[in-house]
DNA sequence: TATGAATGAGCTTTCATTCAT
DNA sequence: GATGAATGAAAGCTCATTCAT
């Protein structure tokens, strides 16, 4: 029967009209938004949202792991065996920086502004989930630079694992607080001594990049 | 009037000791503590906190400034002219690192585990504290590679305030990111193909301060 | 058609099915049980339930019903029209204590631990059924206790009815005392001067009905 | 001052308030009674209700305790050592059956239709001063069956304790069940052969008492 | 007959802030 | 200045019952 197939369809059609909805709304409230603004945004009852999801924690990890995926996505995308190291990091970084620039709500959970209120109710499942798409993302930078090294282009000193985290930090570093500079200054420019007007946020970025890629190199 | 001037005494150190049960209080709890328990650890009414600061948010940007202002102190002592700009850095990155570990609640309050939504409600003036104090500590890192630059020990394509920025939110992120996995890691090592025990946390710091460097040198 | 009749048996084969499984869910969660524990016990829809009952609170009175059923058989099966009054009234008396000892949950469903409220929306064709089954157990007792009277071993001033209920009322609110007090003791020994330790509980039965007994003696 | 005296008045007075109002609802609603309509009731805000009493368990039990005191002090008014043990133990029957009448919201509270489901949640100290108090009323009716045994008109084989304790059970068992068939009759009277208008309820309440004396009886 | 997805009312407790004294 | 009693908004989750299939 194609029916139990069409039933299973719809449920999964309910499930991501859920996410949908809670992704609208947590994007706008974060996580204090309430669950009944996401059930209304869902229209659907409140009651109905827990048969798909079992808290609001539960909720809100898997909009973020749809956040994930699609960064995820764009590396794959952009995964292509014919480049240098170099060019392969490179684009993971331009890639990275257009995800934080398209999908900055999605970046922001992320980068967990919120987490570590939030981590503890998690179910276990979920969890699991986060863990193996984050390692899929760094895998992808990790091998690039266990290329460049088998290469000699990088340093052979490097442990190749320790260099992905800080690239991968550092970057999101940089991106975190160009978010948090843009929306909501902490350090205006204008407070230190030159005007940091001169910095441009976006150019930032590429010097991080730069900087550590020149202190990759062999 | 001398009984003017005790006055005043009295009332900073009533502000102080306020200070000091929040710091106590924020430091177990965050954010989330309760405003009664700060009172009661210091010894007042909860109204009384309300004759020195004008919120919560308030009086936890007051704590944080302090915690700022421990730092700023670290950097003015290992302030020291004779230095070479990358022994000058190299300095500062050693204060930050021992800050990171001798006043680990401070470091988590500038680094924001907290709402970023607390910011909203504080008052300006302490904002405005919180950025010149945030300039301060900025402006040591600058100088240094001004000097540098100046020096011809660093690239002079660089923009000095740009690589400041650059450099410290990349040591931060790091700092942030060792944080945060150690009471909560996120990437649980055998998720990586090879076990990030392999990667040692603290010798992340010293490479990412090593590669920034480097990429820094002419 | 015996093919009605099979109908007929099979559902009320499944209806018996429903009551197994609410009984052992009732008896350890109480009415609080969920009907969805209840359906999951029964291997049956929630839906289902409500084909063969038409409410919780009728599904309980249900169970209860049963355990009704169960005492009365115990008071059929000890009727003996050759023993005395006397000895008639001691055999109800020890079946009573008996039940008490191996169908506990049933008496405390009888003797409605649970909110009385519940009571309030019951269907009357079960409450009607509850009374049938309670004047059948009465009946036993007044029975004995009009043959007493009419044979001149019990005084002749009592109406034999409410002396049947004197005599189940005390006895059941023993009971009722005991079990309560074994569970969540309201009143500890030691509050009392003299520890009431020395009260055993289970004489305090005895007791109870030989007093009684004695009050109705002759 | 008699400042600091009037404040402890006005939150005596408070309190009294709340329990007032909490009486009022509790005794129309039971225990499901929602805190907002007792704080409604009481002309306060909810949150206020929590400066008096620390759950809504607390505040039901603590309603409760009030009607024991109001039984208790029935019971000392009617203490008189110039009557004999029988005379005592019928003014206490009297009594009892007056607060029965009077006081049937009480009566219905302390009998614990709902107890067992609330108990769990109460604080030690107000469970501590329930069990005084219902000791304290426990020991009139011991103390006078203790006399009786000692002056001979009682079985000197009886523990007075045990015989205190079957007596007042049994007494509240048939209140008990007197208040049940009044509101809502489990067996009613005319399904009994004969009919149970013969059984008056009042005088089952004198027949019991009657009994039970006659049984403790020397 | 059987299902099980959907409903949505229902409720205690916390705590920052105020303000009368 | 200091108090602390009073406020009242705010929100997640459960579960008996229904009804379309």
């Amino acid at each position: 029967m194609g029916s139990q197939e069409r039933i299973k369809r719809v449920k999964e059609q309910r499930r991501a009209d859920i996410l949908d909805a809670a992704e609208k709304v947590f994007f706008s409230r974060g996580f204090d938004a309430k669950l009944s603004d996401i059930a209304e945004q869902a229209e659907l009852a409140k009651g109905t949202i827990y048969l798909y999801f079992n808290s609001k924690e539960d909720l809100y990890f898997s909009v973020l792991l749809r956040g994930l995926d699609i960064l995820a996505e764009m590396f794959e995308k952009a995964f292509d065996t014919t480049l240098s190291p170099v060019e392969q990091l490179r684009t993971y970084s331009t890639e990275y920086a257009s995800y934080f620039r398209e999908h900055r709500p999605f970046f922001r959970m992320l980068y967990r502004y919120e987490h570590p209120r939030i981590r503890t109710q998690v179910s276990p499942a979920i969890l699991h989930q986060l863990s193996r798409r984050s390692k899929g993302l760094l895998t992808f930078v990790a091998n690039a630079i266990k290329r460049g090294i088998h290469e000699g282009l990088f340093r052979s000193d490097l442990d190749p694992l320790q260099a992905t985290v800080v690239l991968w930090t550092s970057l999101s570093g940089i991106l975190r607080e160009i978010d948090l500079n843009e929306n909501d200054p902490l350090w205006s420019p204008s407070d230190l001594q030159a005007p940091l007007s001169s910095v441009n946020l976006e150019e930032l970025y590429n010097l991080s990049f730069d900087l550590l890629l020149r202190g990759l190199s062999a």
